[in-house]
This record gives C-alpha cells, structure tokens and sequence, in this order.
DNA sequence: CTTTCATTTCGACAAGTGGCGAATTGACGG
DNA sequence: CCGTCAATTCGCCACTTGTCGAAATGAAAG
C-alpha cells in the first residue's frame, strides 16, 4: 500500500506527468526540466525527488550534473506498466504536445549554453509561442 | 490531462484504494463502505462522488439506497486498465487483506440490519479482531 | 585553497485536501 | 401531508502539498 501510494501521488500533479512524458526515449538533468516546466530550480528537484522516491525516475550524477531518466523494467516491472499507461493517456494531449515541441528547441543547445541564457534570465523558447505548428490537438485542460 | 490527473488524484488517497479493492466482484452501498472504512458519512460519500467524477466507479440508486460498482470496461477501457493495475498490486497488501475479512462479516448482514446497528453506535466488526487468520500477509505500512 | 556553479535542502507561505458535524435532499411509510 | 431515514451538500478545521528564495552541498576550475 505504502509503495502504491507513493506511485499514485507522484502521479498526481501535472508537473510531474510533464516531466515523465519529457523523459520517454531520452535523459535530461535538471536545468532542461525547469526550462521546459518554467519553475525554480528548487521546485524541479523537489518533483524529481519524489518521482524517484517512487521509482518512477532514476538519475546519474556526473560531475555537477544530474541526470534524470525513466526508470528500467528490470527490477520494477509495475512501474514500467504504469509508465506505459501514462504514455499512451497523453500521447493527444494538448500541453505534452506543446512541450515536445518545446524540448525540441532546448534539446538544439547543450546543457552548458542553456545555463549560460539562464543565469543572463533569458528563455530558450516562450510557452506558447513555440511549438505553434502542434499547438492545437486536443484536450481542453 | 485533465481527465488523468482526475483520475490519478482520484488513486493518491489510502482510504480511495480501498474502496475500489472492496468493490472488486460486487456492489455496495454507501453504508457499507462506511462501516468497512470507519469513516463518517460525508466523508464516505465524498470519496465516492472524486471515484465517480474520475469515471472510476459508476452507481444505481435503489430508492434511499446508493449501490457504487467498479466502471465498466465498455465506455472507458482507460479506467479499466488502471482498476486491474490497482488490483493486482493490492493482492498481498495487509490492509486489503484484512479489509475482505472485515468485510465478509459486513456482508453477512443485509444493508437494513448494518445500518441498525450503526444507528445504536455498534459496530459490526472491529477494526484489527477480525480478520485474524489472515491479517499477516506482508507490507509494512 | 578558493571560487564558481548545478543541484539539493531548508524555511516560509498560499492553496488544496481529508476529515467531521450540521443542514439539506429526496424517497418511503404511515 | 408528515415523519423517517440513506445519502449528499455545506461550512469549518487540521494537515498536506506545491511553490519560491535563501542557504548548503559538493564537484570542477582557477
């Protein structure tokens, strides 16, 4: 009950959805995740922090980097289902299609040249104006 | 999103878990759930009403009476894939398995008789005498 | 060894959620 | 028509949770 709980709470917050779904066929540390959910660092590593209590997410330390994936089947074939039913529920749905796009433009820089327009308060790209071309697909909220 | 997150808010919550582990193969009324939770009626009543609106449970009034059943698989397969989920990770859980013992014995009387015995304050079974035989199943929380 | 810097932890605060009792609803039985 | 009663809705309170900024951590660079 205590582990299942942990999963369904950890699912339970559109951030944390958002983030599992940026994940799916690819890693990315901490600052891709806050540029794309547009949150403080603090904030980003407290929503990583509990989908990896959960076993959910994984992460890698390398150097001052942290970098964050979706969890591997072997020992947790339970979060493997659910993950793959999270992936099929938003796969139409309108704000994850919005951060595809999204993640597409932050993908173009390195973590290191994304840092530096951060610490300068730039933005890679603005929240609507980006992904315009996939913007409208569906699922009203 | 909106429909997800209503249902995974729907699943982060114990006493939630537990009622759609009691309605797994029946039907029960509000004051049976009550009696199995120990929960007062309004609050009962609302867990049922965030189950409904995330289309996880459907109900039938009988006069007074409200019967709640697990969704059917027809109208929203989503919502049945997630009940088996549910099911399948709950099968050794402590608190379920003491809950089907409790919950035999409320079955044993009809909805008439328990809502007697609730009226003069009595209790049909108590909450860790009852299902002795099987109350050590395994999981900690 | 000191500085820099990505990430995490801490402390505080606003908003959301679970719980109860009281009042309301709506169907049954007199 | 009126009382009874299962269920729901409405206020209210305690606790949890999402968010931020500030401080701490710990690895790389000078």
């Amino acid at each position: 009950m205590h582990d299942l709980l942990a999963i369904t709470k950890a699912l339970a917050d559109a951030n944390r959805i958002r983030i599992l779904c940026a994940l799916q066929g690819r890693e990315l540390c901490v600052c891709q995740l806050q540029e794309l959910l547009e949150l403080a660092p603090s904030t980003t590593s407290k929503h990583l922090a509990i989908l990896a209590a959960a076993r959910l997410v994984e992460y890698r330390r390398e150097g001052r980097w942290a970098y964050y994936r979706l969890a591997a089947s072997e020992p947790m074939p339970c979060a493997c289902d659910i993950l793959g039913w999270v992936a099929r529920h938003t796969e139409d749905d309108r704000v994850i299609g919005e951060d595809r796009a999204r993640l597409a433009r932050i993908l173009d820089l390195s973590p290191e040249a994304l840092v530096r327009l951060q610490a300068r308060g730039e933005r890679c790209c603005s929240p609507g104006t980006c992904g315009s071309s996939t913007a409208d697909t569906r699922e009203g909220t």
